[in-house]
DNA sequence: CACCCCATTGATATCGTTGTCAAAGAACAT
DNA sequence: ATGTTCTTTGACAACGATATCAATGGGGTG
């Protein structure tokens, strides 16, 4: 049998109520009995019962990430930040795996969070750059905090990196190494990531007075296959760029993949540069230019504003948006 | 106000523990009752409240995954297995990040689950090879399963792989392919999985009479650095062998790039083999030859007991030993 | 027909907290 | 001294399920 708020309030000598009010910090309580009463608490090793908690106050104490990203070393780190910020909280991790396109995906949600009475969901991309979805969450009043590249309604709890700026320092730096000729990989259309960073692509080159070239702009999704076929496609054009911007780790390392097989040496015959930093980008031999955001801190900042929601606390922890490194390896050379 | 048992027990014109038999599939109730309650269910829309069914039945429906393992893709498809064999089972996935040298482990592991009232735990190397922390488990009546690479005590749940058989398979087809001088690079030494890989390599060597040769084997840890340490080691030596089996795809990317960085060909001047067939495998040119393990279905199984034995099914759902398979890519060639 | 057994059902206690609301006492103003 | 307000405290209900145990009734047995 566990020790129960009974059993403290008895060896305190007081109320249970006020065990309670002690335990949930509440104000009004005089300082001589918090004391009694925390004494008691440490004695007899008391812990209060989580699934009595949380059927009378209805909350869960449970967070869940939203996620559909085949990227499983961008899941392992966000994963990471919100565990880390969970830590001694008395809030748990729960994972909820989405089908984006699945149509069922709203009610699917929205039952899950009902059923287990969740607390507060942490949705990332491409589950963030979904507004019809973000409104369904609302409606329902559902707290969240999405991890999302672009800047959100100033209403809502995000987080969010700098990725149009990245995007445009990084093709700063490849034109600074004296590239002209730059083909650009485009991300997933369904994330907002892709854009910025096109964007942030698009207005480098046009203020270094560099014309677009769009045999040189291919779509891809984020996928190493969908680099690899672009690269495919780039080399059997006539002319080639002296570098290309790949979108992700991922995609850089599919167009390296087809640039080796054509017999091309990067960065040699081709620079390359990726996005993200993750591992891929220096697991491969050169190792990838890219830029680095701080995924673990961004998610882990995305737990602290919603549990900072749920303690009342919502002014001390705001949504932020954070800033990404640049990288520079050896797949980027100067011509 | 959601619905309560109580209203579908007055809408049924039964009483309270009658529809609480129902909606548990207990026993001995009248088949003519049964329909009536799940009529009124259907029609209220009623979902029990796993809060007060937590609090009532000390059940939380949480399964929580440990982990202490840097590799992410493992990870993601660990966590992935698990999540959809919860699915539609009420059971939820809880995660938790451990630290397998913190002296703390045990006494964190055994407060977390007795705080949140975890029902089940599921172990992953190196956690699971961990004899003395599955004793602190079990002497707290903790119920776990492990993903562990070796065949366990037959008392407790778990699934396996046959790594020992793989290793030796994988080795043997690298002999098939006229190789007679191959190094090995050990995985790290507190998972069992490396041991058991390694003696695959050396009785394959052993029964095909080739002769054991120290300098050619390397201790690592499983990460990309350790591969490429080895490497680089390996490769300062006076006569380097003509195939390097790796006990990860990391480690093997890591020996791929120490050798591209002295100016060697893969497979031409060296064949490389790795092990998990992580995404890495197929990301870097020359694709892998490797081993491909079901991770996926064997996680998705070791939930499968522990939730079979919860609701008492575990007559029909066991400890399983799964099958991998050889991958040849490109990366092993005939000398 | 009387008896017993077993399947079926329900009234009520219970799990361990937090919420409500009122009471008691302290502090201050009049 | 009295009234008013505020702080502190506690008694008890409530959250929404499951557990216990007794009551009911139909069917089988001798």
């Amino acid at each position: 049998m566990a020790v129960t708020i009974k059993d403290v309030s008895k060896d305190a000598a007081v109320s249970i109520k006020t065990v309670s009010r002690v335990i949930n910090n509440e104000a009004n309580v005089a300082e001589a009995t918090k004391k009694k009463v925390l004494a008691s608490v440490k004695k007899l090793g008391f812990k209060p019962n989580k699934n009595a908690q949380s059927l009378r106050s209805k909350k869960s104490y449970m967070l869940a990430l939203l996620y559909d990203n085949p990227n499983k070393s961008y899941l392992a780190d966000v994963q990471s930040g919100i565990f880390n910020a969970c830590k001694n909280t008395g809030y748990n991790l729960v994972i909820q795996e989405c089908d984006y396109k699945s149509n069922k995906l709203k009610t699917d949600i929205i039952k899950f969070v009902e059923d287990f009475k969740i607390d507060g969901l942490i949705v990332t991309p491409p589950l963030s750059d979904m507004e019809d979805f973000l409104k369904e969450l609302e409606d329902h009043q559902i707290d969240y905090s999405v991890i999302a590249p672009s800047t959100m309604n100033p209403e809502s709890l995000y987080v969010s990196s700098n990725d149009y700026e990245a995007a445009y320092t990084l093709t700063s730096e490849i034109i600074k190494h004296g590239h002209k000729d730059i083909g650009f990989i485009k991300g997933h259309p369904k994330h907002s990531a892709s854009h910025l960073r096109f964007n942030g692509y698009l207005d480098a080159i046009k203020n270094h007075g560099i014309k677009r070239n769009d045999r040189w702009i291919k779509q891809g999704n984020f996928s190493f296959k969908s680099g690899f076929d672009a690269g495919v496609e780039i080399f059997h054009s006539e002319k080639i760029p002296t570098a290309i911007f790949a979108s992700n780790d991922s995609m850089a390392a599919g167009i390296m993949k087809s640039a080796q097989m054509k017999g091309m040496q990067v960065p040699q015959d081709l620079s390359l540069t990726g996005f993200d930093d993750s591992p891929i980008a220096h697991q491969i031999w050169p190792a990838l230019t890219t830029v680095k955001q701080p995924v673990e801190k961004m998610a882990a900042h995305a737990a602290k504003i919603l549990i900072a929601k749920f303690d009342g606390l919502a002014e001390k922890t705001k949504s932020k948006e954070f800033k990404s490194d640049l990288i520079v390896r050896e797949s980027l050379r100067s011509l």
